[in-house]
DNA sequence: GAAGTGATGTTTTTT
DNA sequence: ACATCACTTC
């Protein structure tokens, strides 16, 4: 039967594609460029073709497929199940950083890192840099951080080593005229000091696996065999280094250059992060006599057409772009709305009402809703009328879960735990809890450090300190010791809980009975209940891809099939998060309106959008306004925020508003200027109109009066272990492992009742696939037996 | 080494 | 408005 089903769905499948759409899934063979306007199905072309291909006979680990989320690489592999089953799970699809992560902890020995390297965040890389910058006594104003480090940053994107810096003139002569002639001196500082630490910072992850390529090209054409299809998601995304490994996998003698770019110039939106949509155009040339195949899927599904064409309008004002003509299929559809606010709090009054209008006379769920933002701070007004209004919303974006202090500090300890080199780790929690090793202890230890050599772990041992720092250094150390020890045997949620037990985080963070305080400490609580969901998981491949496939324990091989398995230690778990953002947690089940900026939205759909604070200074911001080429990221960062819309798309304005205190006044952006007068709805509520509309809205709702609040909580909160069990712990007694063979009806404690249908693997690497009925959705499973919780029954 | 005070600088940010 | 941070003072 289930055969059956499989053949329907394979010869169905390219049916679902237009022609333009089945010529790009189809022609596998060489380069191709596919351009991919809004809405055009760019996700199904790229998954029907992973499909198509594993059909002909590629082997779904010789497909490596790139992305720039977390999210869009799970997504992609789970569209790719629904066509062909559980074997997409074995394709390497995920971010370049993530798969770059594993390709060098794999050949860590290669390039001089221990495999277990730390992966520094951008909070890490600014304070390595504002310790250099203080250690070199140098002006602060002169040398900020955040200008330091977006220099390293565009030097490793551009494949500048220190190096070679030291030998470009006009780079110094640069520096000469920003008054920061010691930048060189910098990032040479840097390098060293994250090399000494066994850490990686983002662009290191990419900027690492180039050298080594570059260097070891025995390594290089092992992965070369290994891949031979690469496909590179959002590519206009990308920046100098990343095209340039890119080429590195394909470019070769003898190379059938079987790669696949998929991108829209007019969707870039990270030109200020180094992105450069020079890249499509120079993919075009680089491969041009490798016969490369160029598609435009034009045709959008997502927007009705006022939509469409108001967004063509727009992003007509570029002058730099590939020429595309997108049309819409969906219909005419409802005229765009605009909403004239005096201040913004009537934006946000206005907007809110707006909602319960359109959910009223749409038939719309809070989950069809969207309000964008150019930034984060603009969230607020919105908020507080949502609450008004009692529309439940979730705000994304602002401070991820993962960068709260008290969740750093616990993480810190983990970090320290695995690698002792990791400096940052150390620093944070030296004298976290308070055990009196101050500022001037410290600086002792890094001169001394510094100057002998050693990591800053290994001074410890050998700093000559008063006796009573000395004392409180060696119980530091020698707790951290005992972690170590613990780390070895037990897995990542027994030490990550004793830790926080042992180091008195948890007492410290308990005795603060503030509001904020609880919270902290509630974060605490549950980041512990994340490693433990983490550590029970027994599903190999299931919904979140990002687990780590161990390839620092050779469990998994290079050169053949992968298998994926969980590592449950607490360096497992490491290298699970290092990579995460809480943009991969949200719940699809909850209905909510969204908020969040249009930056966080591109990739997203919502029925009905909000694009608001459309006024010059912020969309366009001050900051980009003063370059053409500011201004042109601006206008496709519009571009994007319109084209998120299916059915309704709503504009706003504000003639003033609160800015960093002050109000300030704004005409309205330049780009409402840029939508033709027929795609507007002129009959909207405006003007005098609006108040009316609105005031009939208001006494629907009882006012905007305090109400109680039906917000989802600001940020995401972490989900607790899965309360809900399909079957009563009490009554489960799991059954060994051996006793479960194919064919074989087991009761899972999440998942219920289910069919073992086949097992593959052998001795303690044996997978059982599960099909589980009285799931929703997804109720395939499939769990690693040696740490399956599974009964027999029957 | 800790707590309190004034100056300062604010975009977006998949990883 | 708000948070961060250097600098003071105890």
């Amino acid at each position: 039967m289930l055969d059956l089903q499989k053949t329907q769905t394979q010869s169905s499948y390219l049916q679902d594609l237009n022609d333009v759409q089945r010529q790009a899934v189809t022609t596998t063979e060489g380069p191709v460029l596919v351009v991919a306007g809004p809405g055009s199905g760019k996700t199904r072309v790229l998954t029907y073709r992973i499909a198509y291909l594993i059909e002909k006979g590629v082997a779904p680990w010789e497909i490596l497929t790139l992305t720039f989320t977390n999210k869009a690489a799970r997504e992609m592999k789970e569209r790719i199940e629904k066509v062909i089953g559980p074997r997409a799970q074995r394709v390497w699809a995920g971010t370049f950083h993530s798969i770059f992560a594993r390709i060098l902890r794999y050949e860590a020995q290669h390039i001089g890192y221990p495999s277990n390297f730390t992966i520094y965040d951008s909070d890490d890389t600014k304070s390595v840099i504002g310790t250099i910058i203080k250690e070199m006594n140098l002006n602060k104003e002169q040398y900020t951080v955040n200008n330091i480090r977006s220099r390293i940053s565009s030097c490793k994107s551009n494949l500048v080593t220190p190096k070679l810096y030291e030998t470009k003139a006009d780079l110094r002569e640069e520096d000469r005229v920003a008054r920061r002639p010691y930048f060189y001196e910098i990032y040479k500082k840097y390098t060293a000091r994250c090399k000494r630490s066994g850490a990686m910072d983002f662009d290191d992850l990419l900027f690492r696996l180039y050298e080594l390529f570059q260097n070891h090209p025995e390594v290089a054409d092992k992965y070369r065999r290994r891949f031979k299809y690469l496909m590179v998601d959002e590519f206009q995304d990308t920046n100098y280094l990343q095209y340039a490994i890119v080429k590195k996998f394909v470019n070769y003698p003898g190379s059938p250059r079987n790669i696949c770019v998929v991108g829209d110039d007019a969707q870039s939106i990270y030109a200020f992060r180094g992105a450069t949509i020079q890249n499509i155009l120079d993919y075009g040339q680089d491969f041009k006599t490798y016969g490369i195949k160029t598609f435009k899927l034009e045709q959008n599904y997502r927007s009705t057409d006022h939509i469409v064409k108001a967004a063509n309008e727009v992003i007509s004002y570029n002058t730099k772009q590939i020429q595309k003509t997108i049309f819409s299929s969906k219909g005419e559809g409802h005229k765009i709305k605009l909403i004239k606010a005096m201040t913004d709090t009537e934006e946000g009054k206005r907007v809110a009402s707006f909602i319960v209008e359109q959910k009223n006379r749409n038939h719309l769920s809070n989950r069809d809703i969207a309000i964008l933002y150019r930034t984060n701070s603009q969230s607020r007004v919105f908020e507080e009328y949502l609450r008004n209004y009692n529309i439940a919303y979730k705000v994304f974006g602002g401070q991820s879960f993962y960068q709260r202090k008290e969740i750093k500090d616990l993480i810190a300890y983990m970090r320290l735990c695995i690698n002792q080199r990791d400096e940052e780790a150390l620093r944070r929690v030296i004298n976290y809890p308070r055990r009196g090793i101050g500022k001037t202890s410290i600086e002792k230890i890094s001169a001394f450090a510094d100057q002998s050599g050693k990591t800053l772990w290994e001074a410890l041992f050998a700093v000559d300190l008063p006796p009573r720092t000395k004392n409180s250094i060696g119980n530091f150390v020698r707790m951290v010791q005992g972690f170590m020890l613990k780390s070895q045997t037990e897995d990542a949620h027994a030490v990550a809980e004793h830790i926080a037990r042992e180091t008195g985080i948890m007492r410290e963070l308990n005795k603060d009975k503030t509001v904020e305080g609880m919270n902290r400490a509630e974060n605490v609580r549950s980041l512990l209940d994340g490693i433990k969901t983490f550590v029970d998981n027994d599903v190999v491949e299931g919904t979140v891809d990002s687990l780590p496939r161990n390839l620092g324990g050779g469990r998994e091989t290079v050169d053949g099939g992968p298998i994926d398995q969980f590592d449950r230690s607490l360096s497992g778990y490491l290298q699970n998060i290092a990579l995460m953002t809480d943009l991969d947690e949200s719940d699809s089940k909850d209905d909510y309106v969204t908020l969040m900026s249009v930056h966080a939205a591109k990739g997203l759909e919502f029925k009905s959008i909000f694009v608001t604070g459309l006024e010059e200074q912020l969309f366009p911001s001050f900051m980009s306004m003063d370059t053409p080429e500011g201004l042109d990221e601006e206008r496709r960062l519009f571009y994007v925020a319109i084209t998120r819309a299916e059915q309704l798309l709503t504009l706003s304005y504000a003639n003033s508003r609160y800015q960093y205190g002050k109000q300030r006044f704004n005409s309205p952006s330049r780009f409402l200027n840029e939508i033709e007068m027929e795609h507007l709805d002129t009959a909207s509520p405006i003007g005098s109109k609006s108040r009316a509309a609105f005031g009939r809205i208001e006494q629907m709702m009882g006012g905007p009066q305090e109400r109680q609040s039906s917000g989802v909580k600001g940020h995401f909160k972490r989900r607790a272990p899965q309360p809900s069990f399909h079957v009563d712990p009490k009554d489960f007694k799991p059954s060994p492992a051996s006793e479960i063979q194919a064919g074989t009806k087991v009761l899972h404690l999440k998942f219920g009742e289910g069919k073992v249908t086949s097992i593959d693997g052998t001795r303690d690497k044996r997978v059982a696939t599960i099909f589980f009925d009285g799931l929703a959705t997804e109720k395939e499973k499939r769990i690693m037996l040696r740490f399956a919780k599974l009964q027999v029954v029957g």
